[in-house]
DNA sequence: CTTGACCTTCCAGTGACGGGAAGCCCTATA
DNA sequence: TATAGGGCTTCCCGTCACTGGAAGGTCAAG
């Protein structure tokens, strides 16, 4: 199977499966012509990427649980200890986004957005000590 | 005032200062001896800075902002058009990250997280069609 | 035999800096 | 006055996970 191919049936474009291949997290064959060519469990391998990497784990924790996946005498632990790592720093993540969003909204929520100069967004980003309380 | 205590003065690291000059949002003076001269406009529009890309605002985002920051007859419709579309983007992610969480917490949930070999988290990770329901 | 799709490698750029080297400047102290 | 130290300068590379594009080789169809 061509690049091309697998692109199309994981869903990941051809760029990213050679980036893959680049860092070592896939080794397809090559054919006589320099192509790549894939065989079925590159194409499990690449999805297996996909839909870990669309969860938000980093390259690294693939490596990684790639890794654990392919070995079959795993501990379970090991995949739940990297899951819960990440789910700590996507939670860390929602929260930082969060306080964010309420400032922002609060801040919005002031503003006339009409003509007139006067905006309390810039009036907040401006003062020194941090700002946005509702008071 | 030298690059130093405006670190100091705004938390922003100097290296940070220094890049903000480059790409032009900042323009402080320079000395004979060829360190760069703050003055208290440029330590002002630094902190500016500083709390607009804390809320997480891009520098694009900042350079649009700050323009409206120093244009005296601006409308405070333009300030929360701007505030507004960063609020969507953030609104998008909090989405994004929740969606993520919640698969990810699911499969935690359903992990044993012992010595033994099987593991729902490898499991969802490796079917072809989109896993992770509860139903 | 040509066209056009597909494949290859390599280089550069993204955003927003951070690390570190090489070297100049300024001040304080011996 | 010599020197030690800290601060300042520029410059270049590295980050993360790709993405875009150029230049050129390969293959199937007409």
């Amino acid at each position: 199977m061509n690049i091309g191919d697998v692109a199309e049936r994981t869903g990941l474009p051809a760029k990213t499966i050679r980036y893959y291949e680049e860092i070592g997290l896939v080794r397809p064959a090559r054919g006589a012509n320099g192509y790549r060519r894939f065989v079925e469990s590159d194409v499990h391998k690449l999805g297996f990427l996909g839909r870990a990497r669309s969860l938000g784990f980093s390259i690294e924790d693939c490596r990684g649980l790639l890794a654990l996946y392919e070995d079959e005498g795993r501990a379970s632990a090991d995949v739940k200890r990297i899951a819960k790592a990440h789910l700590a720093r996507i939670d860390a993540k929602i929260t930082e986004l969060n306080a964010m969003r309420a400032t922002l909204a609060h801040l919005i929520d002031a503003c006339a957005g009409d003509h007139r100069p006067d905006c309390p967004i810039l009036a907040d980003l401006a003062v020194e000590e941090g700002g946005g309380e509702a008071s």
